[in-house]
DNA sequence: AATATAATTGAACGATAGTTCTAATATACG
DNA sequence: CGTATATTAGAACTATCGTTCAATTATATT
């Protein structure tokens, strides 16, 4: 009986995803929304409520690709250093392909959101600790493999990649640079490597 | 004969500053530094123009408060090693200070701003490439002292110092930590010396 | 085919943003 | 001491924001 829905809801997403990553929260308005979804204001608000609702539902649309993309990566039956090895040259990948000098939707929105606001920033935070887990079972791994010292720091270790990567989502809204890119993941791949 | 000027222009400059560290560009009004400067919106707009020269000079304020720092640090003649030490304590230090927690006001705006306004990003990459330029500098006396060794890639490791601090200053957003923040430090201090 | 149901439209709304303007104010000089 | 000069105050203006709403449209069922 009813008026069937016309859009698909997760390309409406996508196109609001891409936009919130290319401008940011703030600077992304409802009408710049509408004009790259298709969609008029009000179907925009009937269907994902408000604004801040919008955003977080692209936001976890982006989370899910991300930790798809990590779990491609980890959730493999490689040794442990290959994973990390092959998750540092997709990262400098990325950052080279075209929608590398936009950085990463999360950290930018860290950044970008006030000290104050924790529905979103919490949400971003709980992520980037998943992520540390996966880092922090696999360095175990590593370990139990031999392949890493036994009495190697796995969570100081953890810290420096999610760092390192966290830096490079800066530098890729600078000067992306494959040179600097690779000496920067090598460096870090020795940090991981070495006893 | 005219009424003097009663407000210190650098202190009206500083709250400013303080305000779009802790909040950001677009989420800080101009009512927002009529509050905490306590001048009215007409006076600011005569004083500054507008909100995006009123941002400029701020962030111009915070940048050269940066590059103070890093002159105290590089300017000194202390070895080359012993400066980038001094440097990575230092921010070790900040970031677990009273305003640690509100990063870099530099990195938060490129990540903020959206992707074509060439303005303000362009001011802060100017701003990355001079600090780039001290840690190449004091790379090159380094290989000078014979404290590193002499076929070093420069770029590389520049490249690598910056995106770690980039990284923490996301770091800083989320979860300072003071062991995080060493290990990393230490780490990077190995990557510096090893030859 | 007529109708009930709900999606879609895009104009309209109130709030808030950036900005401007006028009146009031305060000194330095004649 | 009065006046010229320019700052200060904060109300007012315009643009734009997020949001809502009444009218229209399109199907699935009767």
């Amino acid at each position: 009986m009813p008026r069937p829905i016309e859009f698909e809801r997760n390309k409406v997403l996508k196109s609001a995803m891409m936009q919130f990553w290319k401008n940011g929260y703030k600077s992304t308005s409802i009408r710049d929304i509408s004009t790259c979804t298709g969609l008029q204001p009000g179907s925009l608000y009937l269907a994902f409520q408000d604004k801040q609702n919008l955003f977080i539902e692209a936001l976890d649309l982006y989370i899910r690709q991300r930790m798809e993309f990590i779990k491609d990566i980890f959730g493999t039956d490689e040794p442990a250093l290959v994973k990390f090895r092959n998750y540092f040259d997709l990262i400098v990948k990325s950052s080279l392909s075209k929608d590398g000098c936009k950085g990463c939707l999360m950290v930018n929105t860290i950044l970008e959101i006030p000290l104050d606001d924790s529905e979103i920033k919490g949400r971003i935070i709980k992520v980037f600790h998943d992520v540390e887990l996966v880092f922090k079972k696999t360095l175990e791994d590593a370990k139990h493999e031999g392949s890493i010292s036994k009495n190697k720091d796995i969570n100081g270790l953890e810290k420096l990649i999610i760092t390192t990567i966290h830096g490079i989502r800066v530098l890729n809204k600078t000067h992306p640079d494959k040179a600097a890119l690779e000496a920067i993941m090598n460096n870090l791949m020795s940090a991981v490597e070495q006893s």
